[in-house]
RNA sequence: GGGCGCGUAGCUCAGCGGCAGAGCGCCUGCCUUACAAGCAGGAUGUCACUGGUUCGAACCCAGUCGUGCCCACCA
């Protein structure tokens, strides 16, 4: 682990438990190198100039989770806003996904918190049937067991006692990362009560005629032994061989292509499309189906595409989506020829074989008839595989329980429509419609052992009785009852999430506060199967969407912009990040990436930087303690504050109000840009820097910058605590003596604003800019002190020669001025004596580099302000901003030119 | 096969009609009393290409090329 120590460089840092404020008394003697401080062991000056995340950041969690900052009281007259979280796998932790969305929704809530909002952040986890079953099935077949040795009820105690000990490490993580999560609300999706709602609801679905059961092509899992739906298959473009086989005898031959040899022994019919003249002398003759005594019809289809292959397709009902659906057309009957482990079950010399064995053996065979295979060759295509085991996805003709989607796939549909639910980026919305309005029944039955079983009881005489939650079921195993042994989906249960969690199907008082919750945020990788469930779910039983809005994030990649992926080997832990550099960084470098719907690339450089920001900020605030800065009271009146000091208030109203407006967008990548820049751009390098000479002054003046800067860094360190919850609130609570940030009042634009003080300074900022790039380019030293006579009476400088003085370093005037440089600023002069040293070429050369660009200038806006579509055309406003670049330019080239004189 | 997006500095990306930007990286000089995890200064672009619309295009339109993702019952 990487230590305030190690992350310094080996600098010395006495005492790690120091707070800010014994800083703010003791800093005074504080040397910048400690390694040239001298042989003073215990003094001060040993003090960390660096912010140690580590030390801080736990202590300050497990105070806020102590003091129950994050409980949502139900009974609360505030407005509400909740988010639930997406639930985690229990067999998952945390990735930089997860710290990606959890800081997004934690800086959320805590913003709204801050704002008076009764804020809920609900955690929990999901039982995730296969992977969690998966997971404590290896566990057994290290001890040489399997499920079926334990039995049902032994198996399922067990995968509960492994979610005791070994589920849930993400939730120590969230700690980690700071989510201000209501503990005391966590769920499960398999605790009682939400097992309670998941019968609730399949009740409600089964009475309505929403859930079926049915005979149907799934997709089939050999080695999980169970259904899977759609989306837990991937499909990968796999190598294999696409055989044409000729079947019939004599005149009546047809040559049908497939990469399924082994499945011929299923075929129950050959089909082509009815239009096909190829082929129409056919339709309703029997054909001789090889390596069988079978005959099969030839029947007429239009699915078949009579441009593919050789315009025939064998149909094998039992193996094959499409098969089926053709088999269903033309009544044509199913042949299971391949078990639940893909094994050949048709007898014969097959029998026993596996598929692929199947496969080969069964085109070898026919290679022995002669021609009937009419042609083999490679051939590349998408198979399916299961998303848990990698296995191959077997088609499989099975009984299992569907969801009809339509009808609630619809109302999913119209609430986004309506407006209801509004999706961010709304770009989005058309991938949400072209799932929910293409939505294919929903199978959700699965042959596993680990999840909320279903809830029907099938009796003696082969009737079946849906039992809701709280009645018993219709009879005993003695009289000839038995329950349905499939449990459901795991979607099924998370698709209830923001609900179920708030005690649904009661009506208690959480539900009723906050539901609908505020909004949901979640990649749009699972857009499709689980945001769309829970709209289904939502406005099915609560007639109410789940969530106000959705807000779509990217996905996480590395620095290159590259998927991380184990494969690749550049996936990155970030609880190693948050140990080397704080959560705080990792969240704001994090936050700093997120546009809307967009992907996340992150690297530890850029880590790093926000590193180095939450320092900066550490800095800043040790500066301020020092020089006395105070939050208390009301801020001094503008006549007495100096333009520096209006200039900062005003542009810390308008960073304000951004910062609501980039909040109300869910525009993180921006809000955090525009707090950076004017935290480090504005106010540590050009506030603090201008407030020195008030500081220096003392007294009144003192008095006025310390209240000033007391009141930016306050309202800036709640500007930023939702997003680095960590080193402001540290510093905040020095700075104020306040109790928490948690619980202190979001900032209001005060409305404050002064132009003339903001133009005032940019121009201090412009005039002193060029001074020192005029030093930089005659080689005097940053620090070297030089004598100067300033004249800036009747310019915008006049009321800032101190700080214009103090910011170039420059010295009062003294007598002998030698060889002078001049340069006039803003109508203003700034004499240096810079005694004989003063470079000549160096300055000709840039001033006559600027004089080409301000030439370039005045040509470029003077060709713009002679053209009469132009100022026809454009606003007013962009007019003037012309002009004003045109006067600048005049100006600056008479200025240059003047200067070029001067050198001679 | 269908749909969506993206090509802007060396890298990763903002900007989406009115002076081409940021972070990191790079070059120069600095321990300037908050901060060397820092400070000051500097360099860097056919805004993928070709046409069009417009007084004005990185931005709007059409096409081309490159690239990524999603969907689909590609035998």
């Amino acid at each position: 682990m990487a230590g305030p120590s190690a992350a310094s460089g080996g600098k010395p840092i006495r005492d790690r438990d120091i707070g800010a404020r014994t800083l703010a008394v003791v800093t005074e003697n504080t040397q910048r190198h400690p390694e040239h401080a001298g042989p003073h062991p215990a003094s001060p000056a040993d003090l960390p100039t660096q912010y140690a995340p580590a030390e801080v950041e736990e202590k300050l969690y497990e105070g806020w989770v102590a003091r129950g900052y994050f409980e949502a009281d139900p009974k609360s007259e505030r407005p509400p806003y909740a988010i639930v979280i997406p639930p985690p796998n229990v067999t998952g932790s945390l990735h930089l996904g997860h710290a990606f969305q959890h800081t997004l929704m934690d800086a959320l809530t805590r913003r709204r918190r801050m704002q008076g909002y009764e804020a809920l952040w609900l955690p929990g986890m999901d039982h995730a049937g296969i992977a969690t079953q998966n997971k404590v099935e290896q566990q057994l077949a290290e001890e040489g067991k399997s499920r079926q040795d334990l039995g049902r009820e032994a198996f399922v105690e067990r995968v509960w006692q492994w979610k005791e000990e070994y589920g849930g490490r993400i939730l120590g993580q969230m700690r980690r990362l700071g989510d201000g999560v209501d503990w005391s609300r966590e769920r499960f999706t398999m605790d009682r009560g939400l097992s309670r709602a998941v019968q609730t609801i399949f009740k409600r679905l089964y009475d309505d005629g929403l859930i079926y059961r049915a005979e149907r092509i799934i997709n089939w899992c050999p080695r999980c032994l169970t259904a899977i739906s759609d989306i837990e298959v991937e499909y990968q473009e796999d190598s294999g061989e696409l055989v044409s086989l000729r079947y019939g005898e004599g005149e009546e031959t047809v040559v049908v292509a497939t990469t399924r040899a082994e499945t011929m022994l299923g075929d129950t019919a050959v089909a082509v499309h009815p239009d096909d003249a190829r082929y129409r002398h056919l339709i309703g003759r029997q054909i001789k189906l090889p390596l069988t005594d079978r005959s099969i019809p030839v029947v007429a289809d239009p699915h078949v595409d009579p441009e593919f292959g050789t315009g025939a397709v064998k149909v094998t009902p039992a193996h094959d989506p499409n098969d089926f659906e053709i088999g269903r057309r033309h009544d044509l009957p199913s042949l299971t020829v391949l078990d639940e482990r893909g094994v050949i079950t048709a007898h014969g010399p097959f029998e026993g074989l596996d598929r692929f064995e199947a496969r080969a053996a069964i085109v070898h065979a026919l290679r022995g008839q002669g021609r009937v295979v009419a042609e083999k060759r490679p051939y590349v295509h998408s198979v399916g595989h299961c998303s848990r085991c990698d296995t191959t996805v077997e088609p499989r003709l099975s009984m299992q329980w569907w969801v009809k989607v339509a009808p609630l796939a619809q109302a999913a549909g119209d609430a986004v429509r309506d407006g209801r639910t509004a999706i961010h980026p709304p770009e989005m919305a058309s991938r949400y419609f072209d799932w929910v309005d293409n939505m294919h029944d929903w199978t959700i039955s699965r042959q596993l052992w680990w999840g909320h079983r279903i809830p029907v009881w099938y009796g003696p005489d082969g009737e079946a009785v849906c039992v809701g939650p709280d009645e018993e079921p219709p009879g005993t195993e003695a009289e000839g009852w038995r329950q349905d042994p499939d449990v459901l989906d795991t979607w099924f249960s998370s698709g209830l999430w923001p609900f179920s969690t708030l005690g649904w199907p009661d009506e208690t008082p959480d539900l009723a506060k906050f539901y609908p919750t505020s909004v949901l945020v979640t990649g749009y990788d699972i857009i499709f199967f689980w945001v769309a469930r829970m709209m289904m779910f939502g406005t099915y039983v609560m007639d109410e969407v789940p969530f106000r809005s959705i807000a779509l994030t990217g996905l996480v990649r590395d620095e290159h912009g590259k998927k991380m992926s184990k494969s690749f080997g550049n996936v990155v832990d970030p609880l190693d990040w948050m140990e080397a550099y704080g959560s705080d960084a990792v969240r704001f470098t994090l936050a700093g990436g997120a546009n809307p719907g967009t992907d996340v690339p992150i690297g530890e450089d850029w880590v790093k930087a926000s590193r180095n920001f939450a320092n900066k900020i550490w800095n800043a605030t040790r500066f301020a303690l020092m020089n006395g800065a105070t939050v208390t009271g009301p801020l001094p009146d503008a006549a007495e504050m100096s333009a520096a000091d209006r200039w900062i208030l005003s542009r810390l109203n308008e960073v304000v109000a951004e910062t609501d407006r980039h909040y109300e967008d869910y525009q993180f990548a921006r809000l955090s840009d525009v707090l950076y820049h004017f935290a480090w751009d504005e106010v540590f390098d050009w506030y603090v820097e201008l407030s020195k000479t008030a500081f220096a002054r003392g007294g009144r003046a003192a008095e006025v910058a310390g209240r000033v800067l007391g009141e930016v860094l306050d309202v800036m360190l709640r500007l930023l605590h939702p997003v680095i919850p960590f080193v402001t609130e540290e510093l905040w609570t020095t700075l104020t003596d306040g109790e928490s940030l948690v619980v202190a009042a979001w900032p209001a634009d005060s409305g404050f604003r002064d132009a003339a003080a903001e133009g005032e300074i940019r121009t201090v900022q412009r005039a002193v800019t060029e001074v020192r790039r005029f030093r930089a380019e005659q080689g005097l030293q940053p620090g070297q002190k030089v004598p100067a006579r300033l004249a800036l009476a009747g310019t915008p400088l006049t009321a800032h020669e101190e700080a214009v003085r103090q910011l170039l370093r420059l010295q009062p005037e003294g007598d002998g001025f030698q060889a002078t440089a001049t340069l006039p600023v803003e109508g203003a002069t700034v004499e240096l004596d810079l005694s004989g040293a003063i470079d000549v070429e160096a300055e000709r050369k840039r001033l006559t580099k600027d004089l080409a660009a301000a030439e370039k200038e005045l040509k470029q806006t003077t060709a713009k302000l002679g053209n009469e579509g132009f100022l026809g055309k454009a606003p007013e406003q962009v007019v003037e901003k012309i002009r004003a670049r045109r006067a600048a330019a005049e100006s600056d080239i008479t200025r240059l030119k003047d200067q070029l004189a001067r050198l001679g």
